[in-house]
DNA sequence: CTCATGTCAGAACGACTGAGATGG
DNA sequence: CCCATCTCAGTCTTTCTGACATGA
C-alpha cells in the first residue's frame, strides 16, 4: 500500500520514456493500476473483493443462477466461482442450493443480507470511482466511458 | 431491489451486469485487459517482451544509466531489471559494465543492434495500438490520450 | 458417447519483498 | 555507521488449465 518514488537525493523526478508515455496502452494500463488499487483497497477495508461485487451484482441484475452461468455473466473462472461463492456463502450474503431440475447445478441466489451488502458495495465503488476520475468533468467522464465502450464493442 | 427476472432456459451470451458496465474502473480494466493481450502477442511473436522494451525505450531516451536508474525511469521494480537486463544482454541488445567512477553499480547501454530492435518493436506496437483503437477517429485518440493524462497528472 | 457442471490442485504470470554481499 | 546498489530467492496475487466425478 505504501508509496514508492522516494526521491533520494538524486534530482530525478518520475521520468518516463516519452515512448511509452505517448501509447495508449501504457496510458490505459497505469490508469487501470490506480484504478485498481483504489478498488481494492476500498473494497478491502470492507472485507471485500472485487469478484464478490462481481457475482453479486449479476446475481441481483439476473436473479439466481448456476455457478456457471454466474460466472459466464460475471466474467469469472468456473473454479474461480466456487471459491468466490464459497466466502459469499460464508458471510451469509448468498445462498447455494441444489438445483432439483438438473442435479448437476446448485442454484445460488442472493439474500437480504447480500443485497445490503451490495449497496453498501456500491457506495463504496462509487467513491473509489470519483476519487479515480476526480480531474475529469462529468461530460469527460461520459466521453471516456463513451469511448472505450466502443473499443469494447468492438474487439466483443 | 426486487428483481424478477427469471430467465427461462437462459444460455444467455455475453451479459455484463450494468453495475459492472457502468463503472469506469471495469471499463478501463477490460480495454486495458485487451491492450495487454495485444502487446504481448505482438512483442511475443518477436521474442521480446513488455520490460524490454521499457528498459531499452528508458536507455535509448536518457542514455546509459545505472540498473536503479533504469528502474526508476522505466518503472520497473529493481529485481526486474536485473533479470531484464540479463535477456537483453544475452541477446547483444544492451550492454553491462562496471562503473569505474561508482564500482556498485552496472552502466548499461544500448547496442546499435538494440537500437534496431528497439525501432523494430516500435512498428510492432504501432501495429498494435492501432489495432486496439481501431474504432477511435485520430482526433478521440488524442482526447483519449489527454483524460487519461489527466487522471495520471492528478494521481502522481 | 457426448457434453455441462462443480470441484480441486496447481501452473503461469506479474508485481513485489527480504536479505546478503559489495562498496560510497 | 548508514545508505545505495546489484543480485537472488521466494512470496503473494490474479488469472487460467487440467483432471476428475457426476449427471443430462
Amino acid at each position: 500500500m505504501a508509496n514508492k518514488s522516494v526521491d533520494c537525493g538524486g534530482m530525478e523526478t518520475r521520468m518516463t520514456p516519452q515512448r511509452l508515455r505517448s501509447t495508449s496502452t501504457w496510458l490505459l494500463g497505469q490508469a487501470t493500476t490506480h484504478a485498481h488499487r483504489l478498488v481494492t483497497d476500498a473494497l478491502g477495508a470492507v472485507g471485500a473483493r472485487r469478484y464478490h461485487y462481481s457475482l453479486m451484482a449479476a446475481l441481483e441484475e439476473f436473479g439466481p443462477a448456476s455457478q456457471a452461468d454466474l460466472g459466464r455473466r460475471g466474467g469469472l473462472d468456473r473454479s474461480d466461482v466456487v471459491a468466490t461463492v464459497n466466502e459469499l456463502a460464508d458471510r451469509g450474503f448468498v445462498e447455494r442450493r441444489p438445483d432439483p431440475a438438473d442435479r448437476r447445478r446448485n442454484i445460488v441466489n442472493i439474500t437480504p443480507s447480500g443485497e445490503a451488502h451490495l449497496r453498501h458495495l456500491d457506495q463504496v465503488l462509487g467513491q473509489a470511482q470519483d476519487a479515480l476520475l476526480a480531474p475529469l468533468s462529468a461530460a469527460e467522464r461520459e466521453e471516456l466511458a463513451r469511448m472505450l465502450n466502443a473499443v469494447l464493442k468492438h474487439h466483443g
